[in-house]
RNA sequence: CGAGUCAGCCGGGCAAUCGCUGUUCGUGUCUUUCGGCGCGGACGGAGGAAAGUCCGGGCUCCAUAGAGCAGGGCGCCAGGUAACCCCUGGGGGGCGCGAGCCUACGGCAAGUGCAACAGAAAGCAUACCGCCAGACAGCCGUCUGGUAAGGGUGAAAUGGUGCGGUAAGAGCGCACCGCGCGGCUGGUAACAGUCCGUGGCAAGGUAAACCCCGCCCGGAGCAAGGCCAAAUAGGAAUCCCAUGGUGCGGCUCGCACCGGAUUCGGGUAGGCCGCUACAGGUUCGCGGCGACGCGGGCCGCAGAUGAAUGAUUGCCCUCGACAGAACCCGGCUUACAGGCUGACUCGGCCU
């Protein structure tokens, strides 16, 4: 999946892939210990993820993310990395929109099931 | 009021809305059950350290006649416990005015080893300055011998004080203190007491140095272990077809390879159990100084599996630290914003 997705935004913070698919929209996060040493704060950021993805899933018309966690990124405190969030999934979607027009999205769920965890 | 010691507790609160997960009830649906998938309601949903994984157990599988060796752990005494390197009580030693705190606290007159610098000398040693005697010299001094009281070195120097004694001295002798051994008394014991006897008594320290002595220890871990069980490939058994097909070969002969069906066991993906009810919590009574034990009542208190506790908003306060269960307990250790309670000690002031 990172060598071969659609779409990529990212910031200071994150890194977030996707490919357009059928179904339900799916998430797959990618937390490490090496860039969020701490248990609690690596199920902070897991949470707050989930969460916007779960607020912005009737948007993605089912696509596949994958949003991996920079180093650091756990030394921000909730709102900051709120608003970073929202505005890469922002980007994102007027990517897939703009895309979209030119061709109709023809993903392959297959490979996305077997890339995605 | 100030300073301090010990023990224990809390670890933001409330509300609304939107979410996650488990149990349960109702309901819809799929194929009837089992069960799956939805929807709705109710209830439960991280910690004092969940952490480090440092000890000890339970549980599971494997191994195992017994014993020993190796290796490791522990080490004053008694008790508690499932067990411990833990806890409680007691003893010895050290620190503090004190409440209290700390303590790997068996053995070095079995063996081996180690000790920088200083110092004469640091282990089966010895005399630098001294003190004393004798000889030489005869003003200082030199040599030989005795001695270790005084000085000096050191973390540590062969018991301390006094008197006797002596050339000067020395446990050389004596008294007291200290120490060792034996007895007695108290105590379950460690140990204490010192009434008695006895030895003039030390060539010391270090065993978290090797070692010796005593006691204890089988291994691996829930990815343990068990159950259900696709697809594909391979295996076994039975039955059927039975002399067929393919390749070599000119052909016959011959050689090699290839069938179908059913069942079975192993077993991967996947699913389920293990998985939370217990060395459980709490309260009362009894026993015990206490750790804890016994008995009765009451309570049900996370079970996730890419891994659930959150988000947003509002109000309040002291403005929120360290930090996230993964089979389960008992400990230890480490991290921690801020706050609360009780007991006690020392000092000051007032009555």
């Amino acid at each position: 999946m990172f060598s071969n997705a659609r779409y990529k935004v990212s910031c200071r913070f994150f890194l977030v892939l996707a490919i357009p698919g059928d179904g339900a929209a799916r998430l797959g996060l990618v937390v490490s210990r090496k860039n969020v040493p701490g248990a609690v704060q690596r199920n902070r950021l897991k949470r707050l993820i989930r969460e916007n993805f779960r607020r912005r899933q009737s948007q993605l018309c089912g696509a596949n993310l994958v949003v991996l966690a920079r180093k650091d990124a756990h030394r921000h405190p909730n709102p900051a990395l709120n608003r970073k969030l929202d505005g890469l999934l922002d980007d994102l979607l007027g990517k897939m929109r703009s895309a979209g027009a030119a061709e109709p999205g023809t993903a392959n769920p297959d490979t996305a099931r077997r890339e995605s965890p």
